[in-house]
DNA sequence: CGAGTTTACCTAGATCGTCTAGGTATACAC
DNA sequence: GTGTATACCTAGACGATCTAGGTAAACTCG
């Protein structure tokens, strides 16, 4: 149904995920969700990306995980960012802003 | 030495290959080159990625292999865009800008 | 009340693209 | 004639995402 529209995915998700939770903590389920929501659905992070991805994160210590309840009080595990995981996301920004506007560069030149 | 800075090329090198082909017939090792030259090292394609690269985008039709001489007169394979590749590349170049305009969105809000 | 849907999480294995780290051969510089 | 740059090739490692399953609880609605 939905289409998986993209391998760009690829090196972008945590630092997606890591700006998410720059607003303050959130739960996985609603990482993915927003995301989704702010692109229009141009970033869709599937179940088996986010999970693993958000394991990585905190195995690394960019996040903190917490048990919860949801909004719809669910039981819910909730991420906030480490400082590390800011200065981390800092970096990343970094090298996607460069990254990007080499790509662009050379795809939108009209040669 | 050189800082293999980037996951990121995941998903775009197939894209700059070909678009960098739109201006003509180049060999491998010309495209790289060329990729490093015109985004200040941003992008750097490492031979393991791009000879691999050129096979699959061959194979799938999409560039059109020729063996000849290089300007330094030694053997080089050229390959040149095909009317298929061109498809292809118009896609992959419309798919980039809405991808990356979501990351942006994301990355550079102020959040 | 009970069936179906949504929320929320989990995970093994497949897939696929890039990178590492080797290698060959030729041309030119000195 | 030794070293460097050009130009290509490839096996295997690696790593991130996706597929496709699964669990459990809460709400919806007839």
């Amino acid at each position: 149904m939905t289409h998986h529209r993209t391998k760009l995915l690829h090196g972008t998700l945590d630092a997606l995920i890591l700006k998410t939770l720059h607003q303050g903590p959130r739960h996985g389920y609603a990482i993915a969700r927003w995301l989704g929501d702010v692109t229009n659905d141009a970033i869709q992070v599937e179940e088996g990306s986010l999970y693993p991805a958000l394991y990585r994160l905190e195995r690394k210590g960019l996040l903190q995980a917490e048990w919860g309840r949801s909004e719809l009080d669910r039981r819910a595990k909730f991420y906030a960012l480490t400082s590390k995981g800011q200065a981390k996301l800092e970096k990343e920004v970094q090298d996607w802003a460069r990254f990007a506007e080499a790509v662009s560069t050379v795809l939108m030149g009209e040669a």
